[in-house]
DNA sequence: CACTTGACCTGTCCGC
DNA sequence: TGCGGACAGGTCAAGT
């Protein structure tokens, strides 16, 4: 779920909080796979550092180090990286954390995360739990947790100079907020995937970085573009107008601080607004704001896909 | 090559 | 009540 506003909600916070910050220990409490650097490459480059810069590309977080290193973060579906002050979740770690972190199931209020509107401090209590997969503590004792509950998310240490090499970034297509990122550079690219559905083309990472399914059903509604059209049978001043909207919708999501559908919340675990205004997406049977007709839920690109049936006519 | 589908995971929800 | 299966959706590998 994290998309291109949560990913900058959450750079948002953690530039506003770790730049200075020092490394003092680590721990993966999870296999490998979460952080699979070497403990050894870890310990030489992650330790003792600190935090020189927060950036984000497409969906990717990028905490930049004093040692010439950058952890690489990406969240994928249910990753949350939540920074928790000196003496909260910190002191538990280090009295119980394997007791903690094994049997913390009966202590989580499960709305907190799928649904509730509860305030921050509960989850801040109540980390580490179950889904934490890894814990950053800093030399102030504060920490930084990485909770992952569906394991898909990832964070890998890398040489700064080496992060523009890995594939995902040579591939990765433009910001789509960078205001040098035009309606014919868009046009241009997105026709490389003329013969695939208009949906697929914009959540294809390599034709613009950051839509995911969310953004993708709000923008397509706004164009009025059903989303299984075929690119080639999109005009160029629809996709114009799809661009404007993307931006458009992508600027209101980051103001709003994201969107929180199950359980993305920000850095200092704060859930984001954005679905309160989102005019489709898990909106199903409810009315369509621009005509009134209901909201369908239909499958498309493999994912569920909202649209108005009468808004967005397949031509 | 272009495009689609399945795998990776775990928790939730729905129907029987 | 418990249980099986569908579903959630970012990305990459495998298949068509």
């Amino acid at each position: 779920m994290p998309e291109l506003p949560e990913v900058e909600t959450i750079r948002l916070g953690l530039k506003r909080l770790l730049p200075g910050r020092k490394f003092a220990s680590f721990e993966v409490l999870d296999s490998p796979k979460s952080f699979p650097n070497p403990v050894s490459e870890v310990e030489a480059f992650l330790l003792g550092s600190t935090v020189s810069d927060v950036r984000r590309r497409a969906k990717v977080l990028l905490i930049d180090l004093s040692t010439g290193y950058t952890l690489v973060i990406h969240l994928k579906m249910t990753g949350q990286l939540v920074y928790v002050q000196e003496g909260m979740g910190a002191k538990r770690i280090q009295q119980d954390h394997e007791a903690t972190v094994r049997d913390t199931s009966s202590r989580v209020d499960p709305s907190l995360r799928f649904g509730g509107g509860h305030p921050t401090d509960s989850l801040i209590d109540s980390l580490p739990d179950q889904s934490t997969r890894v814990v950053l503590r800093f030399a102030d004792e504060s920490t930084l947790f990485f909770n992952d509950q569906r394991k898909f998310g990832w964070i890998k240490l890398l040489p700064t100079i080496s992060v523009p090499e890995i594939d995902f970034m040579k591939k990765v297509g433009p910001e789509p907020l960078e205001a040098e990122f035009t309606a014919a550079d868009f046009t241009k690219r997105i026709r490389r995937r003329n013969g695939t559905t208009i949906k697929a083309a914009i959540l294809d990472q390599t034709v613009l970085a950051g839509v995911g399914n969310i953004y993708a059903d709000e923008s397509l509604w706004m164009t009025k573009i059903h989303p299984s059209i075929r690119v080639r049978n999109v005009t160029d001043d629809q996709l114009a107008d799809l661009l404007g909207n993307i931006k458009s919708v992508l600027q209101l999501s980051i103001d709003k601080g994201g969107s929180t559908d199950r359980n993305y919340v920000d850095a200092e675990g704060r859930r984001g607004s954005y679905l309160e205004f989102a005019n489709v997406f898990r909106r199903e049977g409810q009315s369509c704001p621009r005509c009134g007709s209901e909201i369908e839920k239909i499958r498309v690109a493999g994912r569920g896909t909202h649209i108005c049936p009468v808004c967005q006519v397949i031509q």
